[in-house]
DNA sequence: ATGACGATTCTATAATTCTAGAAATATAGA
DNA sequence: TCTATATTTCTAGAATTATAGAATCGTCAT
């Protein structure tokens, strides 16, 4: 990943809603969530709702597809992964002090199966 | 971690020239680097890098000491691994598909040592 | 077609952030 | 004390971002 997409994936999250939203989508799965469901559950209004879903799908880190009258909005897995991965080699240089004490959580996320 | 201080460091991370400057003070180890050492490696004005160490500071990513007429700044490391498992924990819900191909990055910097 | 619904785009205003010049502060040495 | 060096703080203008009302677009059912 490149450090501009780095920095625009870090925008993206840096705003109060827009990682609500994100946590939202993470927890709704694969499947997504239709906007409106998105506004609701965040109280959102639906205009400001729609800029903010768009700054994180232009970021990659949500995926969007219409069903009828709904857009359903879905988290990106790899964008998220590809920033973690980022901050953690890239810019943390693996170093131990940081990136040690997260293999537990990396690798009981692989237990787990999330 | 709470949500706001996430954002915050989130926040001060987003922007190449932050970015920039903690990952050369993570490199720079925890002894760290003089102010004047991280505007000659980065060609950052004097002034706007002191206006930027401040933002990562008051995010708690970098520290401050001085040591006679320069001021050494290290990378904190605790915020930036607190960050770090904010983003996958509650964030990311410690999702299999984004979390677990990180426990090599994690796994690697404990056995290598950073 | 018409109306209702879900969502987006347009638009304008308010608020924040960025940048850099100028001035000020702190330390060290002559 | 005077000067040089290292860094910060003050300040203001430029640029960007955030928010929300109003209008518009796409889909569905009648």
């Amino acid at each position: 990943m490149e450090t501009q997409n780095a920095v625009g994936a870090l925008s993206a999250l840096a705003h109060a809603s827009r990682l609500e939203i994100f946590r939202l989508l993470v927890q709704a799965g694969p499947e997504g969530m239709a906007a409106g469901d998105v506004a609701r559950a965040t109280g959102i209004l639906a205009n400001t709702l729609s800029t903010n879903l768009n700054i994180l799908a232009a970021a990659g880190l949500v995926a969007s597809r219409r069903e009828g009258r709904s857009i359903i909005y879905s988290a990106g897995y790899d964008a998220m992964r590809d920033l973690l991965a980022f901050l953690m080699e890239d810019c943390c240089a693996s170093r131990a002090e940081i990136c040690a004490p997260l293999a537990a959580i990396a690798s009981e996320a692989g237990a787990t199966e999330g």
